[in-house]
DNA sequence: TCGATATATTGATATATGTCATTATCTTTG
DNA sequence: CAAAGATAATGACATATATCAATATATCGA
């Protein structure tokens, strides 16, 4: 490997294509590049599980990653589908340096891991990267705001609706799109049984709001699942 | 109001009794001092609503404040219960400057408003002062993913024996207390309908796990509620 | 290609929880 | 103090959702 694909297989290469390094110098830049790790996970191999220490920022550059609490009778709920390039930020951090939720990879994936050390010193030392990185934990905040009205207060199609939407928009990003989420896993992020997530799939199939053949889907009506999420 | 009063009613009593400005010198706090503007509410007084813009930082000092989320169908969510002397974070201070709960004094209670380019000026310059807020915001977030599975992944009995153990331990700090939060708050802490909250709490009482009268409760047995609470 | 194993689907049934209506109790106010 | 309004409590009932069992389909390794 030569100096130049070194170079774009780097943090600068990310700092391209993710806006989460763009207050970081170029000095700053080789720091991280210098102290991180790359590592390859295989679609369902665990990147850290909960309730063990927390020594390492972790940043998702390829692949796609589940957030999840282990909840109670081994169910669990899904937090979020991480994409690249983004961090995936756990509050114990700066809390208590453990896990608070597991990460599994969906797909195949690659992940840098800097050590706590140096990410800590970066945010202490560049108040921009700070305040972006607070605005980063801002809107995770928001999100998760959303997600306890979609699971408390919204029935099983409106649960589903969101998570459709949210698939659509926020993590494939194109309308027709094939997923390598399971079944039980869209019932971890509904807060649903499988069967249940199975059930009001269909409905939307038969009633042409969605077309669904294996892991394909297409939303077909989104105004009308917009409607379904908003009503409850 | 002479020197020494103003001196002890000022943000240095406040550090005196909490933490959140531990991190912050005499001169950092004289800045805040001159800021804030005092406002006093009334219980049930809105504080702050969600969707109007966050235009400061907001410290309670005297009194009780529940922090909701106004969902469909008039449907509450109530987050925390904050109590002197903690600061009232919103996530939109470092996102979209708007307010993404609502909070409302459920006690008469006194809460100091900071402007936020002073609050910002503050964490941009203090690294230590930034940890700290970073410390705290965790907490926070880990506290909600408690909730979170409080709320998705256990039966009505849990929530409310979560909900009786979280008055007990994180807001009144003791065990016969009294509340002023009516039996809908109860109800809009645990997700559920009013009815339902009551019944619960009826159930707990005739049990002999609690002892409740009007606004007035005692948990007689801490471990069978605990048990409750992880058995869901 | 085939069997084995995991995943998905469907139906029948049980149950947790919400809704509605009614009565009781507390609080406020003139 | 009484009347009015709010809050609390209870019961009957409706329904959303989970669970269990059975079957179908897909996936994977030999």
């Amino acid at each position: 490997m030569n100096q130049y694909t070194q170079y774009i297989k780097g943090c600068s290469a990310c700092k391209d294509k993710a806006d989460i390094f763009s207050c970081l110098c170029q000095t700053e830049l080789d720091r991280i590049d210098e102290k991180r790790i790359e590592v390859h996970f295989k679609a369902g191999e665990l990147i850290f599980k909960q309730g063990t220490p927390n020594m390492h920022f972790l940043c998702l550059t390829q692949g796609k990653v589940k957030t999840y609490i282990e909840g109670y009778n081994d169910k669990n709920l899904i937090l979020s589908i991480v994409k690249p390039v983004e961090y995936i930020l756990g509050p114990g951090i700066y809390a208590d340096q453990m896990h608070h939720f597991s990460a599994m990879a969906i797909e195949d994936s690659v992940a840098c891991l800097v050590d706590l050390v140096t990410f800590k010193s970066l945010i202490r030392n560049n108040p921009d990267f700070a305040e972006d990185f607070l605005r980063k934990v801002s809107l995770q905040s928001i999100y998760n705001y959303e997600l306890f009205i979609s699971l408390t207060q919204k029935q099983m199609p409106g649960r589903i609706a969101d998570v459709l939407l949210y698939l659509k928009d926020k993590v494939y990003e194109s309308n027709p799109f094939r997923t390598s989420l399971s079944r039980q896993d869209l019932a971890d992020m509904s807060g649903m049984s499988k069967e249940s997530a199975i059930r009001i799939l269909r409905e939307f199939k038969d009633e042409g709001i969605i077309l669904v053949n294996g892991n394909d889907f297409e939303i077909l009506n989104t105004d009308h699942l917009s409607k379904i999420s908003q009503t409850g």
